[in-house]
DNA sequence: ATTATGAATTAGGATTGCCTAACATAGCAG
DNA sequence: CTGCTATGTTAGGCAATCCTAATTCATAAT
């Protein structure tokens, strides 16, 4: 029982009586993106995309287990309980209902809402982040598209096409984009690549090479990997942009 | 060079670039608060205004005073230098900026916005707080009549009188109340004495008694130690409320 | 079946913050 | 001026996170 205290200075989330510090928010969340919420997750992803040392994964992933956050056999991947799922979602939903908020409450700038969220997400209660989402009308989806779990952990799990993928003469709808780098939504914003955009799939060079598009009157052209970031979904051929 | 990296995850107020953790933010407003900005102040008092142990502050006021924040000289407490001294203003601006925004913009509650502002202080950017402010008008105090600091780190040092001690008979304006206690301030706001109200103090029992306030157009009796928690400014005879 | 290669883990450290218990100091009372 | 009491500090630890270096494991290629 000593020491008891010590937690309490980074405790997080002030909610449902969890408590997890930010760092071990973050790695839920990372695990959850890499394993689409269920599905085996290898340590050195996780590394990765926390830009932390593997060793320090090992080490983590361990904690989390004992915690009952995750299940874990030695040099066979990770992979998220039903705990672990909730706490994922739950700061997943902070997150996004936090970009939401930014964004539409205070014309916070687009590409600076991740960065903004990423850290207030450890930090507001749920009754903030309730009384944020109820004040911009409980949105579906955040600034990127990204869908927003709902209170009960409840998440839209459609999986749309990387506009990269899809052929040449096709009419889309951009429905999400990656949200971490600020030059890239920058760029996006620029060419109107934002959620909701309708736009036409002219032509694709082979070789990996560029995707012209047609946005609006405009015809543009963007690379693949940056077409990888845009998912998309088909347009009805009633609902085609015309041409 | 090595373990450059650690700051960063608890790394605050994305900044100025100073990048000072939570705890260390904590002990600067603590200092700040028991020296009134400048002037000696104990470590035990410190020890006890953060429920921390005091062995526990000796060891950080010395890391402290290693960054240039503060000057020490064992067993005789502790100064903020200029540098030390801005820094608590700035997270005091944050504080108050931030809990006068979940008041006005989300209708937070004002028993509840000192905690959750006593969170959100450390993870806010300078550009969300600035958006914050300007949002609700750059006010001048917070919902607890607290002045509110400027960017440039300039505050109102006005000081006023606690309620406890002032006399019978006199008409005074609430100024300020203490924003620690949840409880203490639903009761205040329950009796109506809030930042801008108005009331004479009627008597005042002998012998550290109940002090008996009109506001408005009811009587009420409160504590001397609940009096003491309330700062007030006499009325001129002008002004004085009709009786 | 053996071995190279890449993935993952252990070993050993550092840092921040906090704790308890034991010791030291200052400042006043006598 | 001596000694008590307050207040403050050191000593020794623990927990969370992270790091680098060295080692172990899994597996695909010989």
């Amino acid at each position: 029982m000593k020491n008891a205290k010590r937690a309490d200075i980074h405790l997080m989330s002030t909610s449902t009586g969890d408590a997890l510090t930010g760092p071990v928010e973050d790695y839920l969340k990372a695990i959850y993106a890499l394993g689409r919420g269920t599905g085996a997750v290898a340590t050195n992803d996780i590394a990765q995309r926390l830009l932390i040392a593997p060793a320090s994964v090992s080490g983590m992933v361990r904690r989390l287990a004992d915690q009952g956050l995750l299940s874990y056999e030695r040099y066979h991947g990770v992979k998220l309980t039903e705990r672990g799922r909730r706490a994922a979602l739950r700061t997943l939903r902070r997150h996004r209902i936090i970009e939401s908020y930014l964004s539409k409450a205070l014309s916070y700038p687009w590409d600076r809402v991740h960065a903004e969220a990423e850290r207030l997400e450890h930090a507001a209660s749920d009754e903030l982040v309730d009384r944020m989402a109820s004040a911009i009308g409980e949105p579906n989806v955040d600034p990127h598209g990204a869908p927003i779990p709902s209170r009960e952990g409840l998440v839209d799990e459609t999986e749309y096409f990387p506009l990269a993928e899809l052929g040449a003469g096709l009419g889309v709808r951009v429905v999400r984009v990656s949200d971490e780098d600020p030059e890239m939504l920058r760029y996006l914003a620029e060419l109107e690549i934002t959620p909701g955009a309708e736009l036409l799939i002219v032509s694709k060079a082979p070789f990996s090479g560029p995707i012209t598009l047609r946005i609006g009157a405009t015809l543009q052209s963007i690379g693949p990997s940056l077409a990888a970031q845009v998912l998309v979904e088909p347009l009805t051929d009633l609902e085609a942009p015309a041409h």
